[in-house]
DNA sequence: TTCTTTTAATCAAACGTTTGTTTAACTTTA
DNA sequence: TAAAGTTAAACAAACGTTTGATTAAAAGAA
């Protein structure tokens, strides 16, 4: 089972992997909840004990997941503000990014959506944290735009905005791909990517002209 | 307790009422699957029997209140199409209704949101009836404006993003008001109300002026 | 009206199952 | 040999649901 032959993982790093996959993959489908650490364990291969082993427990792993999501997501942020002077050129790039970087942690970001609003205390520290970084962000692009800063309410209803413009695919997909019979590969997103790109520039370019003229 | 001298309600609406209330409250709270019967009927007064009396069960409570929330929300879109000729005036009219709506029912929006990805097969299946139904009345919106219907994945793409845009505010609602200190006040929705209006705005403005120029 | 029967509502208690976690013994690795 | 990894078994607590008895109101019969 492992592949300590290639001296890539250790053992203890495959199962850790293993267990971090398997639940991954429940708590997106059932919801973390729903989701017994005996699922997780029997489909990982696993006994229930390594749970606890590694992770301290069931909510370890949701810890785990959540933050290797945030640390990745706030990365990817932080190279695409750096990158671009101009906002809409900015919302290329992050477009750009933040779609494949979605595809590819699907799960993350239903588990992160959906638990979003649970109050778990001990969740709740390190995600209120990620979320003050990413209103500093949006603060970043807002202010190389001609956007009020100042604004009272501004950045406490554009931030949501814009996360879940992109996000709300991801969210709906389960449903989407049941209700219709929709299937999304390599074409749906480049399409998709243009798309939200537009909506992204039309949003920030209606914004600008509105306080221009004085009509916000 | 009851209230049969009004003649109102009797005594077994109002108890159903209550579990109703109570559920829905800490649902939205502590997630479906966190909630225990027992923490209900507690905090409703009423014997852990009666759920299953009144309801069938735990889900039968989720069950009616997304079926009462999706009811009223089809009614209210149903109404602000009706009203509208073009398709600006019926952002303009859907906001207005939508805002207040949502902040009536934001603990039904935040449950219909996070239990979104859940497979339960029991509420999918409703829960994707009112789906199609959703997908259909952004046909006709987008059937108003210039925007090609015909385009193979665009229904599917906008239909989320439109959605999302207004329930993400109370999706991360719990989060933010947590995290900064922000009081969301009727103030705070005059304004919610216009920004939304513009974004919306911009978003199908600059779609129809990509169409237009064959940017898209 | 008065008595009887029926129905709905409510309750405490117990049902069997599942929950997440821990223990203590055993095996593998270094 | 000492440490780390792994296991089956057991733990108390919580889970959703059901039971059978009890109360209160409504309906029917006299």
């Amino acid at each position: 089972m492992g592949n300590k032959e290639t001296g890539i993982n250790t053992l203890r790093e495959d199962k850790k992997d293993m267990i971090l996959k398997t639940a991954s993959g429940l708590f997106a489908e059932k919801g973390f909840s729903s989701v017994g650490i005996r699922d997780i364990a029997g489909k990982a291969g696993v006994n229930i004990s390594m749970i606890s082993y590694y992770f301290g427990g069931k909510t370890g792993i949701l810890k785990e997941i959540l933050s290797d999501f945030l640390d990745k997501y706030s990365n990817l942020i932080t190279s695409a503000i750096e990158e671009s002077e101009d906002t809409f050129v900015f919302i290329e790039n992050l477009v750009a990014r933040i779609v494949p970087f979605f595809r590819q942690n699907t799960e993350a970001v239903l588990i992160f959506v959906t638990e979003l609003p649970v109050d778990s205390s001990d969740i709740t520290e390190f995600k209120a944290e990620k979320i003050r970084g990413f209103v500093q962000f949006l603060e970043k692009i807002l202010a190389k735009s001609k956007i009020p800063l100042d604004e009272k309410y501004l950045p406490g209803i554009i931030g949501p905005v814009f996360f879940s413009v992109i996000f709300s695919h991801f969210l709906f997909k389960p449903v989407v791909s049941k209700t219709f019979n929709m299937d999304f590969n390599e074409d749906f997103y480049i399409r998709y990517t243009q798309i939200i790109k537009t909506i992204l520039t039309g949003m920030l370019r209606e914004l600008q002209t509105s306080f221009k003229n004085k009509e916000l």
